[in-house]
DNA sequence: CCCCATGTTCGACA
DNA sequence: GTGTCGAACATGGG
């Protein structure tokens, strides 16, 4: 699921909780999501805690508690989750039973907010720190993501592959695989081309308008939760990317460009399986 | 049974 | 230090 905007989406499946007290806690008896941290720290610290605000950050998510308790000065509470490739956020009715692959499920008076993954490659992480966000790289959207930034990018990366780069969360925090070809096609350049040979104006144009396309068609156009009353995680609507993109085309076996109607091709680069247009980007990988 | 999957991490290796 | 690659993680679907 998850690239930059399906995290907005889940951030903003939980927001309707902002202000609500957490009545409850319940964690999945036989999980990993939360690595190395008991679980029974995670819902002692949240326990009657106050949601207070949410941020995501590339493939990162942050949820921001305020303990009711101690009056005195302490170190906030922030629950940074990663969704890992199958993890998903949902505000169910607050009654709404733990399913089979739910982690970790917040109970409030009018919502339950569920962490759910069935392959487990998603993580809870409870923060005990003031802002765990900071010094992380600047994903696409944010203002700090500059040209110059981005140029300085592929002049320190200039032999690494396009693909490999874009993947790369310390520099493209948010972008993931099908995202990584929905650029290169707009650029366009083959996947395989070292990063040094792009232009960086042309790149940084591409990146942010796939990356705002992105948040309009999946973060906007979802509605955080279903309209109608009772429910139930299986009434979640899906909307996705126009058929003018190359989203709608890449996984069809017979899967051809939407821009010149040439059959795309289908190899791993990257380590990771990509689809491109041999016409519009070239057959081969090119050479630096 | 086989293969594949919008991800990350770790160890091996050129 | 660089960069790439395969395996592992756990589960479901074709």
């Amino acid at each position: 699921m998850p690239e930059l905007a399906e995290v907005e989406l889940a951030r903003r499946r939980w927001e309707p909780a902002l202000g609500c007290r957490i009545t409850g806690v319940e964690t999945h008896p036989r999980t990993r999501v939360f690595r190395n941290c008991p679980a029974r720290t995670i819902a002692a610290a949240l326990t009657h805690a106050t949601l207070t605000a949410s941020r995501s950050h590339g493939k990162r998510l942050f949820f921001s508690f305020r303990d009711p308790s101690p009056p005195r000065p302490h170190p906030p509470t922030h629950l940074e989750m990663h969704l890992g490739m199958a993890g998903r956020l949902l505000a169910v009715p607050p009654g709404h039973p733990a399913g089979r692959h739910d982690h970790l499920v917040l109970r409030t008076d009018s919502l339950a907010l569920v962490f759910s993954d069935y392959r487990q490659f998603g993580r809870v992480v409870l923060h005990r720190a003031v802002a765990p966000w900071e010094g992380l790289p600047p994903p696409p959207l944010d203002p700090c993501f500059t040209r110059a930034h981005l140029a300085a990018l592929l002049g320190r990366q200039s032999r690494r592959a396009l693909k490999a780069l874009l993947l790369d969360q310390d520099a493209f925090p948010g972008i993931g695989n099908w995202m990584a070809d929905e650029i290169c096609w707009r650029v366009p350049s083959h996947p395989a081309a070292p990063a040094g040979t792009i232009d960086p104006a042309r790149l940084y144009r591409v990146t942010r308008q796939v990356c705002r396309g992105a948040m309009r068609h999946v973060a906007d156009r979802n509605p955080p939760t279903p309209a109608a009353e009772g429910f139930t995680p299986g009434r979640y609507v899906r909307h996705v990317p126009p058929r003018t993109w190359l989203f709608q085309h890449r996984w069809r076996p017979d899967g051809s460009c939407p821009r010149c109607g040439s059959a795309l091709a289908r190899s791993t680069i990257a380590s990771r399986t990509t689809a491109w247009c041999p016409a519009c980007q070239g057959p081969v990988s090119p050479r630096a």
